[in-house]
DNA sequence: TATGAAAGACCGCTCCC
DNA sequence: GGGAGCGGTCTTTCATA
């Protein structure tokens, strides 16, 4: 189940499946010269090996009227305040991503808003209302310019 | 094309395609209390207003062995450098976003290795060699607690 | 053990109501 | 927005190397 070794042929269903989720598995058979079984069965032994979690639509978010995306370095007052913070940072759903650091933060996270009002209101009225938060420090993305996932 | 106003039913659909992509339309019909060949318009509407993208396999970078999470800020030693810089992050596969970004750091990173030895090497060999760069600072992440997308 | 080919079930797409 | 039929895709099974 853990250590499931992919080979050349894994890596380019990965690939392919990365960009399209969706992708026929007749015409990954065809690109790769191999059988549509084949492919099926590879897919399942990553699915099980757990290398594949599952399928998501990507969606834009700006289109959904978040046009602003920022990160907040965190500071705690004590680093035992670590999970309390995390659940506490959970339910405010403009937090998407959380992550636990070494070096200037504590915790650094990911949060989309509407705008950048919605940004103070969130900063103000939802994050820094966490009591073990001692400050925090706000950048916010202008852009994008690269988004993708690790290479196979 | 531009501005498709979504409502509860298009919301009920893109929560429950962002997490399987491949639900089958019949399901959700069942689930929604609507019939399959609705589900059907309103994705492909929501396909043609850009607000769902595409769809991609999500796939667990420990298990391909990207051990190492991080973030780094970058410094630049002028603003005007910013569009060369990118390009050449674009090309080390292990930096995986890049963000242009007001407060502390003009350009913040994303970056997936293999090892620790693996991050050094990606920034003194890779990222450090870009004429343009004048300073950076690592953010190691050492957990993942959050990771979701914002709520339509 | 892994692959390839074919049959069956399921799903998505389209037309009409 | 709902329902039915067609076409395509996935899944399974069996034979093979």
């Amino acid at each position: 189940m853990n250590n499931y070794q992919i080979d050349n042929l894994d890596k380019s269903i990965l690939n392919a499946l990365m960009e399209n989720a969706r992708a026929p598995y007749a015409e990954l058979a065809k690109r790769f010269n191999v059988s549509a079984g084949t492919i099926h069965v590879r897919v399942e032994k990553m699915k099980q090996a757990g290398i594949m979690q599952g399928t998501r639509v990507t969606i834009d978010a700006k289109k959904l009227g978040y046009d602003v995306c920022c990160f907040i370095g965190v500071n705690l007052k004590h680093a035992r305040d670590y999970p309390d913070t995390i659940e506490q940072l959970e339910k405010f759903e403009e937090v998407v991503e959380a992550y636990y650091t070494t070096g200037n933060y504590s915790i650094f996270i990911k949060v989309m808003t509407h705008s950048i009002e919605h940004l103070q209101d969130v900063l103000i009225n939802k994050i820094q209302t966490i009591e073990a938060i001692q400050s925090t420090e706000t950048l916010i993305s202008l852009q994008n310019p690269i988004a993708r996932e690790v290479t196979p």
